[in-house]
RNA sequence: UGAGUAAGCCAGAUAAUCGCAGGUAUAAUGUCGAAAGGCUGUAUCUGAGGAAAGUCCGGGCUCCACAGGGCAAGGGUGCCGGGUAACUCCCGGUGAAGGCGACUUUAAGGAAAGUGCAACAGAGAUAUACCGCAAGCUGGAGGUUAGAGGUGAGCUUCUCACUUCUCGCUUCCAGUAUUGUAAGGGUGGAAAGGUGAGGUAAGAGCUCACCAGCGGCAUGGCGACUUGCCGGUCUAUGUAAACCCCAUCCGGAGCAACACCGCAAAGGGACAUAUUGGCGGCCCGUCAGUCCCGACAGGUGGCUUGAGCCAUUCAGAAAUGUCUGGCCUAGAUAGAUGAUUAUCCAAUACAGAACCCGGCUUACAGGCUUACUCAUUAU
RNA sequence: GCGGGUGUAAUUCAGUGGUAGAAUAUCAGCUUCCCAAGCUGACUGUGUGGGUUCGAUUCCCAUCACCCGCU
């Protein structure tokens, strides 16, 4: 198992953000650029409208753990932010999955033969 | 049984699988390195709170040379005693306010040091005199006594009746550039002690009794203060979370402090022998040449053994202190605790450490324990 | 994390303890053939909760929201 790679510095979230491509869900919005890096990079935020540190911290570990099932089968060469959105209502682990295969294929980000195979097998 | 008061405790549990952070051990035939060791893997242990929050106080720690002296300014605190490293905190008490009570609340020094403010209303706002109540004076009306005059009647010296005038007394009414008074008067937060009796032209601490307040002495208490006695009636509006006075305390900045390593350190500019800066305002004293641009998106330490936690002994009314024994219990750096399943449960609120402690304040589902009060019923 | 600041009408701002004001905006009327401009009038309130005071936008305490700085 590899050491996940984390995006950490503001200027390399702003370059994501001026270039990249994204698609806005319910709970969640994705932002996609390519790297010259061979690896894949991910960055999760959430600012402070989602609601206070706990519910910040919430939001993080949910986007953590759907990313972890989807690791695999993200392409290498990415650099993907993560941004929590302000949600009034509840939500779990479920919904978050969800979401987030759904927005990784909107943006092209997701191997989905991979995938099938797995399940089939 | 119901209603309530006070103090304290818990803050979902267990099991399995996957995943995260740190410590320790280990590594062979993994990888980087000259090595120490790092990375990675494996095993094992540990891993958010009662408020971690707000950042409102107080300290430790670090730097400002030592954190020094004096003056000025500013700020905090403010019944008494104790506790504490310290505090504006805590404990106990005093006074005051609230509650039937258990009990609760309390920024509670000084208003006879001085200054300011008190809108509107009201006669008047820190002292006043509008109405009123009385006294005086003037005028009018009435009553009455005395004196004088006139008319009439009779027993004509004298008596009676009526009437006029003058003086005095008195009642009522009106007026007032007069005097007294502050008892009463639709105001106001506040009208200069309260109640009762005497007293007075009317009234008034004018006098007396009790109460309140003030002063003195004594008693009990370490003290705030309490209780008792005596004395003068001078009684003194409120506001100091208005200025202020008194007492007392306070140097500044903050772990993004600070130290070290690495990178960079070529050069340019400003002020300089009584200037500039440290030293937040001035003086003394003391130290150093200083500052800006070039030019910080790196790493390590600081970093968790501490005014620590648990049990216990003794002192104390308590806060708290103390003796003995045991324990080590997060330490990250975009920031670690999550997910799924099963069982229990009535159900899970407020909420996430970021240098560390002691407090305060605020948020909060539900449950439990102890002590006490009131009401009702039964014995 | 640490330090500092601000909350007044729909908006921009005044207001030093005594009925809270200006400009713009909105609405209505007048004026005009119509619109604009102009004139007149109306509307809307001290972030929240306590305390001091006879009385608080103002003084004190707590709380909420927003903004700024740090190397």
């Amino acid at each position: 198992m590899k050491k996940t790679v984390t995006l950490k510095k503001n200027y390399e979230f702003v370059r994501i953000y001026k270039r990249g491509r994204f698609f806005a869900g319910r709970y969640i919005v994705i932002y996609v650029l390519k790297n010259s890096l061979g690896a894949k990079r991910i960055g999760i935020t959430a600012n402070k409208k989602v609601g206070k540190s706990v519910k910040r911290n919430r939001a993080k570990r949910l986007i953590r753990e759907s990313y972890r099932v989807y690791e695999d089968f993200i392409p290498d060469g990415l650099d993907i932010v993560f941004v929590a959105r302000a949600v009034e209502t509840e939500y779990g682990l479920a919904m978050i999955l969800k979401e987030m295969k759904f927005l990784l294929k909107k943006v092209k980000a997701f191997d989905q033969e991979k995938w099938d195979g797995l399940r089939r097998s």
